[in-house]
DNA sequence: GAGTGGTCTAGACCACGCG
DNA sequence: GCGTGGTCTAGACCACTCA
């Protein structure tokens, strides 16, 4: 029955019947709503908040989870500094080389479940660490749920872009899968983050999901690895 | 309370009163031993459980977790084959080129926690899929836990290695920490994985830890990325 | 059919945040 | 001081496993 409650909460995220930052309302209340005890909407909450969809805070309520906060901010970033750490460290600069509209090729249509030649949106943008650009990235997005993204609102947004995607289109990632490379860049790519051709880097391939398991955004990315590395926790 | 509970489920899982793979008491004997109700060590246990301590299964009984099962088997190898899935390729070949007692450098030692010359275990292995070199391991471990262990150990248990500690030296690896850069291997190792000298290489660096957060393993090894990938899911 | 974990309930009290 | 989530309890019943 507790799956049952769950789905009925995911049903209102997905709807946007409460949006990202927002409460949501109390226990009892839910459970007077579902007809069931407070126990039970309990376990559903507590299996939404453990995969990160909502968040409780002791006497003042569950929320709806955001890339927004300082707490989770760049929560799927993984890459960290060798020495220090990252919030010392700060947020990134960012350039963005580019950010238009186009047509999906076979590959992205695949990975965005959409048909080849459906409208994307793509954007390559370079992330710097005082001043030293380690990040490469190529983002892609279905057209059709981005529409009317630019460079401009891109590059202006403070925060994470996932934080801004929440804000302006509504889009809220809730989960992502990573495949990792080590590969040599080429010219342009070792030009852009400033070393030499031959210099390994990390290509890390992200599928960022929305509710339902449904993909949003495709993004490619080169690491640079020489002083900082991605860190990853096993259990 | 659910917190002592587990403290203390924990320091029984420590002290080797039940082994992994065993059925620990049931949930109604431990709430009698610890005089609570069966739902607050249910609590402590879902915790547990949640943190791949034990494992639940509905019917039998709560087990020590262990690597050795099927299902959990190498956990932290995070390596996939680009096309297909791991369990039809099956497990690695192993060939184990070295295995001997030494004494810990200083590096090594700070991230076990040893003081520099401490006896260490120093083991280097390829493992290779399809008959293909793709990781090349150098392993380090304690020489005070593990006395005794040599190269034929570990060429000749069958299944994954950290199931081997478990049984032979009471080591169980609970948690781990990966740091992941892109080098370029040097002449010896590209030798070794069998590819040109100027290849990409994932560096991969593990630190496992046993209970209560001690460092019982350090790991370094190079992952060839040409067939496959290491997999990484955020949420 | 006995024993295990899994779920649901209802009620009590606690700890925290905030007006 | 009220409302929130957090914890503990006790009892009931269910689903699964295995002798």
């Amino acid at each position: 029955m507790y799956q049952q409650i769950k789905g009925l909460i995911l049903h209102s995220l997905q709807h946007g019947e409460w949006k990202p930052g927002e409460v949501i309302p109390s226990e009892m209340d839910l459970a007077a709503r579902f007809r069931v005890s407070q126990g039970t909407v309990r376990k559903a909450i507590d299996e939404l908040a453990a995969d990160n969809l909502l968040m409780r805070r002791q006497g003042k309520g569950t929320f709806v989870a955001t890339h927004a906060e300082r707490q989770v901010q760049y929560r799927f970033l993984k890459l960290m500094p060798d020495v220090g750490d990252a919030r010392e460290e700060g947020p990134a600069q960012r350039t963005i080389l580019e950010c238009k509209r186009s047509r999906a090729p076979v590959e992205i249509a695949r990975a965005l479940q959409l048909r080849t030649g459906d409208p994307v949106i793509q954007a390559r943008r370079i992330l710097s660490f005082a001043g030293v650009p380690t990040i490469l990235e190529d983002i892609w997005l279905p057209g059709q749920a981005f529409k009317g993204l630019t460079a401009e609102q891109m590059a202006e947004y403070q925060g994470p872009t996932y934080a801004m995607f929440e804000l302006d289109y509504g889009v809220r990632m809730v989960r992502a899968e990573e495949k990792i490379r080590a590969i040599a860049p080429d010219e342009e790519q070792a030009n852009l983050l400033l070393v030499p051709v031959g210099t390994p880097l990390l290509s890390v391939e992200r599928l960022a999901y929305t509710y339902n398991d449904v993909p949003m955004e495709l993004r490619r990315a080169l690491y640079r690895t020489d002083t900082h590395h991605y860190h990853n926790s096993l259990s």
